[in-house]
DNA sequence: CTATTAGGGACAAACGTTTGCATAAAGTGG
DNA sequence: CCACTTTATGCAAACGTTTGTCCCTAATAG
């Protein structure tokens, strides 16, 4: 049996409330009982029960983080576990602890949700899935639960923070039309993914910016945002698409498509510049090493974190979003300028 | 203000204690009121307080995680997220939901471990941090209290599940040894952990079981475990270490010794043949693709969730221990027979 | 020297459940 | 038709805290 506030209330003869008002550094309890009863706690290794005392104040301290599930190849990438750095890191300083929820599919999704908000565990949390439809996010706004999605969402209740995926696929678009690329294709667009459009369209804006056309065919669609690369883009190739560059969704995926490429002996970047997004720990040991863009994901941990934390504060709630801003990373996949252009 | 038992308890006109029996479908309820109940508890949307109901059955279905800080280099390595998905996907599976605790500092561990313990909050806790002096085993083992660890521990009264570490240092140094390898570098030694010393060890054995002398100069140290293949390769390199072969503790590591080779002017694998270990998703993608030795850091964490359920329902510590295979996975940048040799 | 006040601490209710025991109603056997 | 068992439900205590309120003692003021 663990030591109880009453055990230690009964070993320095004073009544539970005082220990609890001890525990509590209470100014109305003298420093002489203070100091006796500190000593037995620590004598007695007393720690206070937290399931007890979140009963009582309706306070647990604990932030929730629904992820998607095991199955997502998302969760292999660097991108997550940089992510759950920032939060831990800025929970951790807050005092706060965290809830880990994966779940596999979309119905586990809003049970958990429901579970976790109603079952009194967590006092916030933090959704990783950024579907664009998603009924979680109704039920939650309409609860008055304090949330942030990782991740834009177009429902006008909801609090996110995001990469700056637009300017993303800009900056990334003008950097090869700046080299004098014309035929740029757009690797890894998933309709169903907000992040993805949202770089295309930067990509498109770049392009009219540059009073350069928009040639659909250069969009090549994917249904996974990571690994297969090399199938997309070997197959792209094989039908006859001539891209003088390629901007691929994710470092993975350029990876991949470098793989096709340089089977279907082409070099990069002399005859095709590639370039990735998220700029994983491997980008600069690739052979070329890969440009890209750093996501900064850390910084979208603690900034998800700051804002829930808002939101958990001020009852009446805000609607904030924050948009984190990226760095381009020019490498030598990239770094070649066109001549005949 | 959330509905609880009683408002149900109200509504269906029982008291709350037959609503709690519905919850727990308790076979003294009739099949009439339990229907009843269900009914209004559906319509109110009701989940019970999982506060109150840990308080009194003293069970909170959370497992805790620590894990060493964001500082650690190791929180981007593919091997973690894996490792957390394997027990995520386990604990979900058994409805256990995860803490997750990261800390900075040993002292900090030692804190977070204590209340997390004596708190109440888990049933049991599952440790990342396998330093080789650990005080708060000693404490875990004292209370009794479930716990795990990942990695080997020299301490007979915990609980472990590591990769089979001398296993791959055996594996990966006969390798080179079939293929003619005489002088096999072995990159990334760091003397206070002890995955690098097993793994060294099951090099060291390779050579002994082939005959072959032990040469301490080719074993490069390293402070961590990641990041700094390139540097210490090259100075290597430098320093006029001439091996025909490169043993890399970590596929980064590896991905930097390559670049700092390729730098000195040499050829992998033809100059130098080089392995890593962890078969990072870019092994593959690598050029060379870098053989490498797959941990299942997957399977890795479902086991460790597993031996800690096994612990956590006898009340008696088994002490066990589990050592979860390796693959060898053998690519491009060692696939050069010897032939001086 | 008495009346008032301030300080320090104790009491008890409350948080939302679960569960052993009591009890009422209904069914069963002789 | 009575005694007894079974079935279905309610009562109340308990889990370990926090906190509003009350009480006692001693100090201060008039």
């Amino acid at each position: 049996m663990r030591v109880t506030i009453t055990d230690i209330a009964k070993k320095a003869k004073v009544s539970a409330s005082t220990v609890s008002r001890v525990i509590a550094d209470n100014p109305r309890i003298s420093t002489a009982t203070k100091e006796k009863v500190l000593k037995i706690m620590e004598e007695m290794n007393y720690h206070p029960n937290m399931i007890a005392r979140s009963l009582v104040n309706r306070s647990t301290r604990i932030i929730g983080i629904v992820m998607p599930g095991v199955a997502e190849q998302s969760f292999k990438h660097p991108f997550f576990p940089e992510l759950l750095a920032g939060i831990a890191s800025m929970a951790n300083k807050k005092g706060y602890k965290i809830l880990l929820a994966n779940v596999a599919t979309v119905d586990e999704e809003k049970q958990m949700v429901e579970e976790l908000t109603l079952s009194g565990m967590t006092e916030g949390i933090i959704l990783l899935t950024s579907r664009d439809q998603d009924s979680s996010l109704e039920q939650l706004v309409a609860e008055h639960f304090p949330f942030v999605v990782i991740g834009r969402s177009e429902n006008p209740y909801v609090n996110w923070v995001d990469n700056d995926n637009f300017n993303i696929g800009y900056q990334l678009a003008e950097h090869f039309i700046k080299q004098g690329h014309r035929e740029i294709a757009f690797l890894g667009y998933s309709p169903g993914a907000l992040v993805t459009r949202d770089r295309l369209n930067g990509y498109k804006k770049a392009l009219q910016d540059h009073q350069l056309a928009f040639d659909p065919e250069l969009v090549v669609e994917s249904k996974f945002i990571t690994d297969n690369g090399y199938d997309l883009m070997k197959a792209f190739l094989a039908d006859g698409g001539r891209p003088t560059a390629v901007l691929a969704c994710d470092d993975y995926l350029a990876f991949g498509a470098i793989k096709a490429i340089h089977e279907a002996g082409l070099a990069v970047p002399t005859d095709l510049a590639v370039a990735g997004i998220n700029n994983v720990p491997l980008a600069d040991y690739h052979n070329p090493p890969l440009t890209s863009v750093a996501i900064n994901a850390f910084s979208l941990g603690t900034k998800a974190f700051e804002m829930l934390r808002t939101v958990m504060k001020n009852d009446i709630q805000s609607y904030n979003r924050a948009i984190i801003p990226a760095d381009l990373v020019i490498r030598a996949s990239s770094r070649h300028e066109l001549h005949g252009a």
